[in-house]
RNA sequence: GCGAAAGUGGCGGAAUUGGCAGACGCGCCAGACUUAGGAUCUGGUACCGAAAGGUGUGGGGGUUCGAGUCCCCCCUUUCGCACCA
């Protein structure tokens, strides 16, 4: 029978279901949600913002387990700051544009538009059956024209900002099919589709000059080191790869010719005993203008050519090295030295300065060049030698060490061999040397980088068409603002063969000047899908705007994202051109700050075990291990999949998948739903005044006990959600839900400080489960006895550090290190009483008897731990 | 080869950052309820030992009253880079 303090007037509370049913109530609250546009963000809200962003997915049509991951990290954090009182922004949209879709049209005839959009709907189906709390009247898509309007847009402000030009390079290319592969489709240097061997062919393609930025991409990680994971800015900087060191002359001696060489290492310039260039190198021409070797030698070259050309990224081991002299010498500027020139297949052509200056005394490459051609070596760097003053051992200049040096000396020491330098410390002498090379006019200190420039073009169909024309008369003429977008055409050949396929649409192909209103051609090149993804989260924040990409001013209310949250593949690409397009959209003065992403979280693989062996592998089709978010959904309910995806492991780790893992879910999704069920009337019956129970002082130590375990449990949360350190939360809600388990009382007879114990733990337990398991929660909350949703009646609890605070401390003590014992003590004890405590303790007398105490170390608090002989 | 990170029960993982190792969950064992249970509930569960006690965080050494945590050497695994001058 009802407890007369709880009366059995449910005040309208709505009946809760006595059991769980995770399919009923997820379609309801999804639904309800939707109706009551409960995740829409509004830019006037006064609350502090908040901007959760997880990254852009490609629309291949079915959810997988990593995007399920991914999701459920950026909702749980949406919803708590959501329930902490800020106004969050947490969109989602397509990255809609690529390859695959225009590969369905290949191998199935359906046209990329159509295989896109029926993607679409069907992710996004399961993604609201996950129930993600995604704003959804923000939706946008990459191949939608409202949206690619704006890569173009871009474009045209890059080549006004001589940051987008065209340049000749190398592309895959099937010459059996005619047509450019990607690396995907060239992998292992055969066409994915014929077997064809895949062949380099240079075409004129699209750059944005990434590199203009290499130095800010490089400096501004200091201002985003704090919050973005150590081994994602680490792989930044080596891709930017900045490197200090000189440039220096050599003049080709008996001509004008100079050949420019980079160094991080001047100080070696004493061991130089030849001058390398790349097979590419323009000098080489002139070089051999005259010479009888020049046939051979730009074979050679040629020969080295071809080797890259079919030289995969896959297949990237070392190659033998190899080198032709070519019978020209250069001056040594530093002392007059004759060094012989040679072309060789280990000097690369795009990085420093093509040329290399050969000191094989000193770089592992050059020693085994030298080795094979029987090169000088020359030590010039003396290692110093610790705790005295290493003497400068001279020797004729010129004199070969190829005997006695087994091995390159790469690391710094003292010059000698050197002229004037000798003696000097090589940070000293690099320093130094490259000064005078700057005085003296033949080179001087330089920076230079790996990064280069981002090619965009694709010769594809399904991507941003670059919108430039060509015209017979005015050459290449940008197409004019106003006649954005230049519109994909909605039909095209899809062969896999040949040519682009918007060369064989006349309509999009055919066009007139923009300049002089003659027939032109349209650039048929579409752009490189990384150009979406680079600035896509600023338009979430005005996805609507038909003139600009977005509203300065609105971008600036919700910008910079304060959380990203994806995957590490992306280290690199897409988290490097992200950041690129920050520093050229606050160039044109469309952003104020310089990195677009305050914090960045990379979340680990999901894994499951190789059907027949023991091992974890990332889930994919071809090893049979992936597992369906809708069959999960089905079968425990999406509440219980976040929550196990989440408490499975640390976001970071990686996580394997168990079945009876997700098991354990929903069993405590229903445990913790019984003892709401349970505890219902007597929360519905209660009175204001009772609900004010902070005030109380009738509890019963029990009571007490509960109260500590969920005020200590609220400030863990709370901490942990700022960590992100979602696994440990999870477990302290399933301690929270074993605490109120413990507590020996009954709803229907319950005194009332009893009662309003159990609802304080109760009411927090299940706002604190919103984050990982919202359905259920707005359930419970409801059979609570609130009459609205959680967002509208539910702050996220406050702890209250005195009743979390314990009443007393078992302290541990030690005897020589060992735990002996343990003592319960006031918190408050002095030092001097617990040492007096826990020396009387009879467990630790038995075994300081007999002995002579030497110290005893007590740590308020803490622990005591007793040294004795 | 170079660089980075990590090694804790049968498993995923905790450990307030130098102070009770193994929270929480999975699995397993026992019991209860049940015609039955792959449901639910209760209890147990690092290892050795009857107990007292001992041992224990990849291995070895060190610092310290005290080490999973700090230092040195080694082993293993994972990831990244791979002729970048």
């Amino acid at each position: 029978m009802c407890n007369p303090l709880f009366a059995c007037n449910l005040r309208g509370s709505k009946a809760m279901d006595e059991k769980y049913f995770p399919e009923k109530i997820e379609e309801h609250w999804q639904k309800r949600w939707a109706d009551e546009h409960a995740f829409e963000a509004q830019e006037d809200d006064p609350r502090p913002k908040f901007y959760t962003l997880e990254m852009l997915p490609y629309p291949s049509g079915f959810l997988h387990m990593g995007h399920v991951r991914n999701y459920s990290i950026g909702d749980a954090l949406a919803w708590y700051k959501r329930l902490r009182g800020f106004n969050v922004l947490h969109p989602i949209g397509w990255d809609s544009f690529g390859q695959p879709a225009e590969q369905a049209a290949i191998k199935r005839g359906i046209q990329p538009r159509d295989w896109t959009e029926k993607n679409i709907a069907h992710m996004k189906g399961q993604m609201q059956r996950l129930g993600i709390s995604y704003d959804w009247s923000r939706e946008i898509a990459a191949h939608r024209p409202e949206y690619y309007k704006w890569d173009q847009w871009f474009f045209l402000k890059m080549l006004e900002m001589d940051l987008a030009y065209k340049r000749t390079s190398a592309v895959n290319w099937c010459p059996n099919e005619e047509t450019v592969l990607s690396n995907e489709q060239s992998s292992g240097g055969i066409c994915w589709r014929c077997g064809a061997a895949v062949t380099k062919k240079e075409i004129e393609q699209w750059y944005l000059r990434t590199t203009k930025y290499a130095e800010e991409l490089v400096a501004d990680i200091k201002e985003i080191e704090a919050g973005w994971p150590e081994k994602v800015l680490k792989r930044q900087r080596d891709w930017v790869g900045r490197r200090e060191g000189a440039y220096i002359d050599f003049k080709v001696k008996g001509t004008s010719e100079k050949i420019r060489v980079f160094t991080t290492r001047i100080d070696t310039i004493f061991g130089a005993t030849a001058i390398v260039v790349a097979a590419e190198h323009p000098v080489l021409a002139n070089l051999l203008e005259d010479s009888i070797l020049k046939d051979q030698i730009m074979a050679f070259a040629d020969q080295v050519k071809a080797a890259r050309a079919i030289k995969t990224e896959d297949l990237a081991e070392e190659e033998e090295k190899l080198g032709i002299n070519t019978g020209q010498v250069a001056i040594n500027p530093f002392n007059s030295e004759l060094l012989p020139i040679w072309v060789a297949n280990y000097v690369l052509m795009d990085y420093g300065a093509g040329a290399v200056m050969s000191v094989p005394a000193h770089d592992e490459r050059d020693y085994e060049f030298a080795q094979k051609y029987t090169l000088a070596i020359r030590q010039v760097i003396a290692p110093v030698v610790h705790g005295q003053q290493s003497e400068p051992v001279d020797q004729a200049p010129g004199g070969d060490q190829s005997m006695e040096m087994k091995n390159a000396f790469t690391a710094y020491g003292v010059l000698v061999n050197s002229g004037e330098w000798s003696g000097l410390i090589s940070q000293d002498a690099m320093r130094e040397m490259a000064n005078r090379a700057a005085e003296k006019g033949f080179g001087g200190p330089a920076v230079t980088y790996r990064l280069r420039d981002w090619g965009i073009s694709r010769q594809r169909f399904w991507g941003a068409p670059i919108p430039v024309v060509y015209c017979p008369a005015c050459g290449m003429v940008p197409v004019p603002e106003k006649d954005l977008p230049v519109l994909l055409p909605d039909n095209a050949q899809f062969t896999g063969t040949g040519e682009s396929p918007l060369k064989g649409v006349p309509e999009f192909l055919n066009t007139t000047c923009p300049n002089c209103g003659k027939p032109a051609t349209r650039e048929t090149d579409t752009m490189d899908t990384f150009v979406d993804s680079s600035w896509y989260f600023f338009r979430y924040t005005d996805p609507r705007n038909d003139s600009m990409p977005f509203d300065r001013g609105v971008a600036a209310k919700w910008t910079p994202v304060d959380q990203y949250i994806g995957g590490d593949s992306h280290a690199v690409m897409h988290l490097i051109y992200t950041r690129f397009w920050n520093k050229v959209m606050r160039d044109l003065g469309l952003v104020d700050f310089n990195e677009p992403v305050k914090r960045l979280l990379t979340q680990g693989m999901v894994t499951n075990r190789v059907e027949g062996t023991n091992e974890y592998k990332a889930m994919s089709k071809s090893l049979g291990n992936g597992v369906d978010p809708d069959e999960m959904i089905e079968a425990f309910g999406a509440d219980a999949a976040r929550l196990f995806v989440l408490f499975a492991a640390p976001v970071e780790n990686e996580l394997r998948w168990s079945e009876s893992g997700i098991e354990g879910a929903v069993r405590f999704l229903r445990r913790v739903w019984t003892m709401v069920y349970r505890w219902r009337p007597g929360y519905a019956g209660l009175r204001p005044a009772e609900r004010a129970g902070g005030v109380r002082t009738d509890f019963s130590e029990a009571a007490r006990v509960l109260r500590r375990k969920t005020h200590q449990t609220i400030a863990r949360v709370t901490d942990d959600f700022e960590k992100l350190d979602l696994n440990t939360n999870v477990a302290a809600l399933m301690e929270l839900l074993n605490a109120i388990g413990d507590f020996n009382a009954e709803a229907a007879n319950a005194s009332a400080s009893d009662a309003f114990a159990v609802r304080e733990a109760i009411e927090a337990l299940v706002v604190m489960l919103a984050p990982f398991s919202p359905h259920a929660a707005e359930e419970m909350w409801e059979g609570l006895g609130h009459q609205t949703s959680l967002l509208k009646s539910a702050t996220w609890p406050i702890a209250d550090p005195e009743l979390a605070k314990k009443d007393e401390l078992e302290i541990p003590v030690q005897v020589n290190g060992k735990l002996r014992s343990r003592v319960v003590v006031a918190p408050d004890i002095s030092e001097t009483d617990l040492r007096t405590i826990a020396l009387a303790d009879a467990k630790v007398q038995s075994f300081i008897d007999g002995h002579k105490i030497v110290k005893v170390i007590v740590v308020p608090q803490r622990l005591v731990n007793v040294v004795v002989k």
